[in-house]
DNA sequence: AGGTATTCACATGAAACTATTCTCTGAGTTAGG
DNA sequence: TAACTCAGAGAATAGTTTCATGTGAATACCTGT
């Protein structure tokens, strides 16, 4: 029997996971334990639109992962089932994730995509942006449907993206067509963006306001031992592994999503390593090969001029290194990289693959960029008679400097 | 010693420029009447 | 003839550069003891 027969053979008694389904993030549980009086208050809202009388506009505000999109989605299934059951009270819901690019990127796009979720057809290029808004209006009219709900997840992305005139002119469509009911559930991570918006918006919008406060670690635990049952057979996890990675979630302000993840991938790991039961352990490396795959990825999608700095930098703080033990006894003043350093050396590596060279303008706010994104830390810090810069260090793993130096040498030709 | 003034090496902002992407208009095409 | 499609003009946008101004504290320079 080959390797290969062997892997294919055993992949049918040799796995821990009865059901993976349960982990992934768009699944959708029963019970949504913890928040039944978020899901109370969301329904006594929305219940009005069940007999046909219009409801507050509503929005959600809370971090990522405590279960806004959850609940709204249960919530949006249990009314569509109603409307369907219940004759006469023509109600639809429409859910958007204005997250995704492609969806929702500008104004035309996101029309576009409501008109399709409503059944409707649409150019994909080449109309004006009013043509298509009056066709949205249109097709809601030729709906036979009443009450439309929009649900729009993650709405500070359109706010940012497009302005918030478009809000504005989605809460005046009751206005504009007298025979329909619109009403508009905006979600978000981010209440700040409120502030900055236009306040007729933000009164209308927010007519409603519920506020998803994060998981503490118990809840994260009960919540993932739910989970685990489900998704895992019977005595395949370790009781220790489960409270270490609600303790990890909870440190990430309460993130569930994280949690569930965490555990999935600790699963596979766990399985791939051929042991019968899910430990602590695993769930460390879990967390390692998250980290790991996040920057990863976020190496390998920035564009070239990123990577070259990113670059810059690794080599600066590895000749640096070899410096300072070389002649560890000397001062301290040895390892730091400040921003004339990086812009520098990533102008000669410019020069080497022949790329344009950006000012060092620019690649002072990259490096504040990949700060922000947590790859680097670059603090200003102010040397007194010898200026002020930035402190860079690199954030990335001791064993994954190399794989990234790969993949950005690969991608930048040298 | 204690206080003020300099000075460095960029940070941070704003405006201007550019290349790319969007939006829109009108011509051409299609299809149904 | 209405509806649709598409190319290309013009507008909007994102990424950069250029120019200008700001900054925090280690040092240099006083000042009076």
């Amino acid at each position: 029997m080959s390797n290969l027969d062997k892997i294919f053979n055993s992949i049918g008694q040799r796995t821990l996971f009865k059901n993976k389904d349960v982990l992934q993030m768009d699944y959708s549980p029963e019970t949504i334990p913890f928040r039944e009086k978020q899901i109370e208050q969301v329904a006594l809202i929305m219940a009005p639109a069940l007999i046909g009388q219009k409801t507050s506009n509503l929005f959600v505000y809370g971090k990522t992962g405590t279960g806004k999109t959850l609940v709204i989605k249960h919530i949006q299934n249990e009314m569509q089932k109603r409307g369907a059951e219940g004759s006469g009270k023509p109600l639809k819901l429409v859910y958007i994730n204005c997250k995704f690019k492609k969806v929702a990127d500008t104004e035309y796009r996101l029309l576009a995509e409501l008109i399709k979720k409503l059944g409707g057809t649409i150019s994909a290029t080449g109309l004006p942006t009013d043509q298509v808004y009056n066709k949205f209006l249109s097709t809601l009219e030729s709906l036979d449907n009443k009450i439309f709900v929009i649900i729009l997840d993650e709405v500070d992305q359109i706010v940012k993206k497009i302005s918030d005139e478009f809000l504005y002119n989605l809460t005046r469509i009751n206005a504009e067509l007298p025979k329909k009911l619109v009403t508009i559930v905006g979600i978000s991570n981010d209440v700040r963006f409120l502030d900055d918006m236009d306040p007729r918006v933000k009164s209308s919008l927010s007519e409603e306001e519920i506020v998803f406060p994060p998981y503490d670690a118990l809840q994260l635990k009960d919540i993932l031992l739910k989970r685990a049952n489900e998704a895992f057979k019977e005595n395949s996890v370790d009781s220790g592994a489960i409270a270490k990675c609600a303790a990890f979630a909870a440190q990430e302000h309460g993130d569930a999503r994280r949690a569930l993840d965490l555990l999935r991938v600790a699963g596979e790991i766990a399985e791939r390593a051929g042991d019968k039961k899910i430990t602590t352990m695993h769930i460390d490396e879990a967390n390692a090969k998250i980290e790991r795959d996040k920057i990863l990825d976020i190496v390998q999608t920035e564009p070239n001029q990123f990577q070259a700095v990113l670059l810059a930098i690794i080599n600066l703080e590895e000749s640096k290194d070899k410096l300072k033990s070389q002649k560890s006894l000397i001062a301290d003043e040895g390892g730091k990289i400040y921003t004339g350093d990086v812009s520098k050396v990533y102008e000669s590596l410019c020069k080497k693959t022949g790329m344009e060279i950006l000012t060092q303008r620019r690649v002072g706010d990259i490096i504040s960029e990949f700060d922000m994104l947590g790859i680097i830390s670059a603090p200003v810090v102010s040397k007194g008679r010898y200026g002020r810069t930035k402190e860079i260090k690199s954030l990335i793993p001791a064993g994954l400097t190399e794989k990234v130096k790969e993949i950005i040498t690969k991608s930048l030709g040298i």
